[in-house]
DNA sequence: CTCATATACAACCATTTGGTTGTATATTAC
DNA sequence: GTAATATACAACCAAATGGTTGTATATGAG
């Protein structure tokens, strides 16, 4: 199985925009449904542009992707990224349970 | 089972604690080991302060902890807070495959 | 054609971040 | 006691972040 590790620079990114409780939801409502940009900007109290630079962040760290639909911009969640981000996140609990794991064997060596 | 989740604020913290590739690494060598801030220091082109600081923001966001030895403080990293992580990001995946789930439903109703 | 809507983007500003150096304190070594 | 080590923390600074307003462009409605 061929996984697609994030780069370091991409991870910075993807946690970045994932440390947002505004961009969180985004991702939510985008991986939800449909919605396209002034229907996100509309359910929060700031400026359109602000959301735009929110929607963008998200963009760059491949979070959501945006299609054209006419006048609207299409902003789709990416459940593909949220999976690296989990497999860095696993891999980080794999360093843990190996030491645990190593821990043990050394105590079973000590027992014989 | 009992999951406490994170809260909006902990998890902005989790998340940019994240979204940086020296304090990931920090994360990584004290889930590996029992290491003292002045060894974790030793490893980075910055000064044992600019390390100092990471090592803060990560035990703000519950990444690590830091218990007294003696002079050193040693770093610990900490595996339930990235399980908490983990459990927010699963949580995003869950509403992308309920849609998917919502949309098999449709095309199946579609069909009869 | 004209007007309203959807988006893009630049310029600006306050706050936060991520580094620095300097100083202080506690503990260990001699 | 003195010197070295480990940590803590304040003050400072440049750059990034997260918001704003203003302007421009493209598309749809009438």
């Amino acid at each position: 199985m061929v996984v697609y590790e994030l780069s370091e620079e991409q991870a910075n990114k993807v946690f970045r925009a994932l440390a947002d409780a505004t961009r969180r939801d985004i991702v939510r409502r985008t991986l939800n449904a449909e919605v396209s940009v002034s229907e996100i900007a509309a359910s929060y109290d700031m400026s359109f542009a602000a959301v735009q630079k929110h929607v963008a962040a998200l963009e760059s760290a491949g979070l959501v992707t945006k299609i054209a639909r006419c006048r609207e911009r299409i902003v789709r969640g990416q459940p593909d990224t949220i999976r690296h981000a989990q497999e860095l996140l696993s891999s980080l609990e794999d360093i843990w349970r190996q030491r645990i794991s190593r821990l043990d064997d050394f105590l079973a060596d000590g027992d014989k």
